[in-house]
DNA sequence: AGGCTAGCCACACTGTGGGA
DNA sequence: TCCCACAGTGTGGCTAGCCT
């Protein structure tokens, strides 16, 4: 369900129309919901004419449950509980100085339980947090409550990178869909997989026909969301229609004109990023910095056996 | 408001390769 | 041949967003 880039409400120009308004007054109507302005839809290839942002941050966390446990209540009832690490990080990348470093990355850790007893618990020299879930707080809802706390610590995270490293022309790039995390400014969801279609047969023929580096014209979501999205295929695909191809997508709150603005940034960037099948079998989806960033906040989250032991022993203490 | 969907992550299981 | 470590795959569960 999808609305095209010129949605008439916005009183908009498709992309690639600088100045003439809404291009294809001949649109085709493809689908009961969607409008295909046609003759607009083609490749987009901005190799030639934008620059890399000097500087691109990519941000991502990383979770795990480090035990479950189980609250005594004095009046007999019993709660569970979840013991997890979690830890965002973020790569700056200096595309100028072709350097890559972790700007920064946070380790935090949390006691997850609707026990209405439960305090923090120390275990060893690590402190788990206690964060209370509403609700009947049943042992499987528990590790989903984690992903709030992670998710804030994202946005937490790259704000700071942001303030300690870069002049403003900078781009941010966040794992997955943007979310909650629209309001962060020059920043992009980076789509891994495809499950869903956006776009009718007509223009998905676009989308397989990319060739390495190219990207499609800015659409916009037909959703309540409505954010703008674009496809873009990464070099080093194996050849098959869908291969290397990722969805972008960015605030809704921006205008057309920056929607576009980002997707040629995203253009010019991302490919610089992508991995090679030899090196990684999700390649090139799974970007080289995340991918790393990925497994240098596991290593940060600890010995996931010391953990457990030394929460063990706290919580025998506390018997 | 409740059910459904997309996309993510965690975890368990399985396969593979190297070393003893 | 066995053991161990690592990587890949499949499954399930979650949230946010969407639809009715």
């Amino acid at each position: 369900m999808f609305v095209d880039a010129w949605d008439p409400s916005y009183g908009a120009s498709f992309e690639g129309d600088s100045s003439d308004g809404p291009a294809s007054p001949s649109s085709a109507q493809v689908d009961t919901d969607v409008e295909v302005p046609a003759g607009q839809w083609a490749p987009i290839d901005v190799s030639s004419r934008v620059r890399c942002p000097d500087v691109v941050f990519l941000v991502d966390g990383v979770r795990r449950n480090d035990a479950g446990l189980w609250t005594a209540e004095e009046d007999g009832l019993s709660y569970a509980g979840l013991a997890a690490s979690y830890a965002a990080g973020v790569v700056r990348c200096d595309l100028r100085n072709g350097v890559a470093e972790l700007a920064g990355a946070r380790v935090a850790r949390g006691l997850f339980t609707a026990s209405p007893s439960a305090e923090d618990l120390q275990a060893g020299s690590v402190r788990y947090e206690v964060h209370r879930v509403s609700g009947t707080g049943e042992a499987s809802k528990l590790p989903a409550a984690v992903q709030a706390p992670l998710t804030a610590l994202e946005i937490d995270i790259s704000g700071a990178a942001r303030d300690g490293g870069s002049d403003g022309a900078d781009l941010l790039v966040v794992d997955g869909p943007l979310r909650n995390r629209r309001q962060l400014p020059r920043t992009i969801g980076y789509v891994k997989t495809q499950q869903k279609q956006y776009l009718p047969a007509a223009l998905t023929a676009v989308v397989t026909s990319l060739r390495p580096t190219q990207r499609t014209p800015v659409f916009q979501l037909g959703t309540v969301w409505g954010g703008w999205s674009w496809y873009l295929r990464l070099p080093g695909a194996s050849g098959a229609p869908w291969s290397g191809i990722v969805r972008i997508e960015c605030s809704p709150d921006l205008t057309p004109a920056e929607a576009v603005e980002l997707a040629d940034l995203s253009s010019a960037t991302l490919p610089r990023f992508a991995s090679s099948s030899y090196k990684d079998p999700r390649a090139p989806q799974n970007l080289v910095p995340i991918a790393g960033l990925e497994r240098r906040l596991r290593g940060m989250l600890g010995d996931a056996r010391v953990l457990h032991r030394a929460l063990a022993i706290a919580t025998a203490r506390t018997r």
